[in-house]
DNA sequence: GTCGACTATTTTGAATACATTCTAAAACGA
DNA sequence: TCGTTTTAGAATGTATTCAAAATAGTCGAC
């Protein structure tokens, strides 16, 4: 018999604000599963989230579905019943999702690549004071993870914010936060390789001065493929996660 | 004052089979959209969907966040109230949205090439054939869209089929369907130019029996390329429709 | 002892009921 | 007549209840 684990620390039901429940859902489920509490192949249990979070399952099945377009969670193949589980983090599925952002980036990259001069030169100066602060923690041994995560997403989403669409922005905002799944588990050894990255974000923002859209994609498309190789590397040699 | 649209014919309720209205009201919902039942910039009332679909507002919210995420629907931001609209369309985001369609079957593509010879034969073959067909419907005069449609899309379904991993492969099927809007508005302008999309794709079918990874991939972007730019000049030519 | 069927428990899916907020309209006062 | 305030209604967000289906466990028969 499953007894009802006490997940909770059982306050009476906060009732944040009315119309924010969805959403609080969404982004505590997911920070659980990026964190790594909740771990890759787990079940989804719908009830016990819902308490967990101190609300009902309505907004907690709303987000499930949500977090399940996105890829955080998939459907454990059964015909008629749905099953969730969280999402196995595999070197396929890492090489797969960074080659696609990659592509992605690279499309917002020919967007910044044709920006009038000012703006260019504007976003330039914003990524180069990132891309220093990048690489002077790649040389410190005791830099916060954090850090270098905020850092390196901070360049990317300038990018996306100068040169993408409205579609592109929204796909790319709900594609890219994966990579922290990765990040997180593989952060130490990623960041050894860290320079390497430093190194083809100063072809991009040479490439967006040049003005040269094929440039710029094509620096973005390397830095996503690169990293992927890195990350692949590191997952060979620690284990997938979740994947059985 | 807003009188009940008496949009059912009133049955009692249905009830499917269990576990189908939430993709039922997807499907359907999806269906209104495409054909232009609800018009692009509409109001969406969760109420008024349910009682045309026989189902309670639970399914048909699913759907409708469903439908906002894959892009149909957007939320006409309001800070506390979301109002969700049917989303425009606009010669920019049929561009964004051909553009990024062409990258990522470009990266699918890419994986099609490097198969072994004897899978790249088969699907050639298969590719060639659509393709023939396309070659002959586009001289036909009185050839049904809807057949001409479904062909072209299979075409691309394949090489998703044969070269795309796991999460490629959901994310084409959510944005590719996204095309047939535009399509449908446009569907008698767009045949006319149908013999230059059958060229583009036997550089395709090509570059995949020479094992071109690069030659497919640009093969695949150039195609749909030129389509949003033969599109756009089509928008330009009737109008957008529901952005205002 | 093993296999199969039946029952009970678990879990998801859908409907309905309830609360909150936003909008708009009407009425009253200046 | 115009503007402001109040109130009524409509629509969305959340909770709770109800129904159906699947899985697991147990009991019985061969």
């Amino acid at each position: 018999m499953k007894k009802k684990l006490s997940l909770s620390a059982a306050s009476p039901r906060a009732k944040a604000e009315h119309g924010t429940s969805l959403l609080t859902a969404f982004r505590e489920i997911r920070e659980l599963i990026v964190h790594g509490r909740l771990s890759p192949g787990t079940w989804i249990l719908e009830a016990e989230l819902a308490e967990r979070l101190n609300m009902s399952r309505t907004p907690v099945r709303g987000a499930i579905h949500w977090l399940q377009r996105e890829g955080y969670i998939l459907e454990h193949r059964n015909v008629k019943k749905s099953r969730m589980i969280v999402a196995p983090l595999t070197k396929e599925d890492a090489n797969e999702l960074y080659i696609i952002i990659g592509r992605l980036e690279g499309i917002a990259g020919r967007g910044v690549a044709v920006l009038p001069v000012a703006e260019r030169k504007e976003l330039c100066a914003q990524l180069q004071k990132l891309n220093d602060r990048l690489q002077v923690i790649s040389k410190d041994r005791d830099a916060p993870p954090g850090e270098i995560f905020e850092n390196d997403r901070s360049f990317h989403r300038l990018i996306i914010k100068y040169g993408a669409g409205a579609r592109m922005t929204t796909l790319h905002k709900a594609i890219e936060p994966q990579t922290e799944r990765y990040w997180r588990l593989y952060a130490s050894s990623i960041i050894k390789d860290l320079y390497l990255s430093v190194a083809e974000h100063d072809e991009v923002i040479r490439g967006i001065l040049a003005g040269d859209p094929d440039r710029v994609e094509t620096g973005l498309q390397v830095n996503w493929l690169k990293g992927s190789e890195r990350l692949g590397h590191v997952i060979e040699i620690f284990g997938e996660r979740g994947s059985w």
